[in-house]
DNA sequence: TATTATAACTAATATGATTAGTTTTTCAAG
DNA sequence: CTTGAAAAACTAATCATATTAGTTATAATA
């Protein structure tokens, strides 16, 4: 068999272009462009647009998880957290093309996408339990972080913060505020 | 003068068929169908594709901040955050296809949506007026909010959460959370 | 060395965006 | 009324991209 290109390459050529130059300018055309192939020849790799999508956003949120569970080791409770929802920020910094990918697929409901989803969710659910909270609770509060940290990194990608005050500062802060309003009851 | 649509209409269709077909839905082909022209005659009253975009993200945010303001009316303090957050991920629910077109504005430099959502910070840190925050806490704070109910909005739409658990009763408790580390100092 | 699967290719078609240039209609000025 | 200008529709042509069908070339292996 005519050993060329396989799915990774691919793959990675469009996170790269993504990064680069921005989600939308993720085309096959563009892809192929980069890789020296011809357009058509791309369908033996991916199932068309939508297939390379797909597989960017499962590339992505298991990339994402991966750093995720990498910046818990060696730490728990609040000081857990912090790394965490820094890492995450971080990540949606360093590729912000792969970021959009992930956010980009029309919804999480692909089974491949929920499992590494749910993974993330079971890191979270780990290091929540320091903090005793009922089963509810907990459920509510993984759902507060992803959401603090997702909006965090989607507003200042889209440049939604203005930059007088330094944004690293602000991720702190909030995560500071609401892990303190996990414990200091009323 | 040959009076027939004007770019309001064409606006408030493009809308309608994202809250009703997906963001993704709109081409200026699909437009022109669902007005009853053709497709070039778009070109009459907004500047291509980009441009139907980008008025159709000012004309969201423009919604959006004066639904914000509706729902902080006669309340103060944490109540009205609470209302505004309700107000906000509310608003993503109704229409779905029509906030991915803010979101999806390539970024907020434009001025004219920089202007809307200034007024959106305005108004929450009006509110946050009651908490005695020093400036760049403030600042922070405001951070926060949008980071939490975009967050929240966003990953919802995506079917980011299992749906087991109510999504409302966790939007409540994320924002009680929050507000409870702001107040209850360590 | 011959076979075969794979991965590249060319060619053709469809959809959508855009531009250029034309026609039609309505309002308002004469 | 008539007529002329402006606005908003149109047709036609071009370009880019995605997709499918069918072909060719190559490399592993039998």
């Amino acid at each position: 068999m005519r050993r060329g290109l396989d799915k990774m390459t691919v793959l990675k050529a469009a996170a790269e272009l993504a990064d680069r130059e921005g989600f939308d300018k993720i085309t096959l055309a563009s892809v192929a462009k980069k890789l020296q192939i011809r357009l058509p020849s791309l369908y033996n790799h991916v199932e068309g647009l939508a297939g390379l999508k797909k597989e960017l956003a499962l590339y992505s949120i298991r990339k994402l998880k991966n750093q995720l569970a990498e910046a818990a080791i060696g730490k728990s409770g609040a000081e857990a957290l912090y790394s965490i929802g820094i890492a995450y920020v971080s990540f949606v910094r360093r590729h912000p093309g792969l970021y959009e990918a992930m956010m980009g697929a029309p919804d999480f409901l692909n089974p491949d996408i929920q499992a590494a989803g749910n993974e993330i969710v079971a890191l979270l659910l780990h290091v929540l339990e320091a903090f005793e909270l009922d089963p509810i609770n907990a459920i509510h509060t993984v759902r507060g972080l992803r959401s603090i940290v997702h909006g965090f990194a989607s507003l200042e990608l889209r440049k939604g913060f203005n930059m007088d005050v330094n944004t690293d500062e602000s991720l702190i802060h909030i995560l500071h505020t609401y892990v303190a309003g996990l414990t200091c009851k009323e």
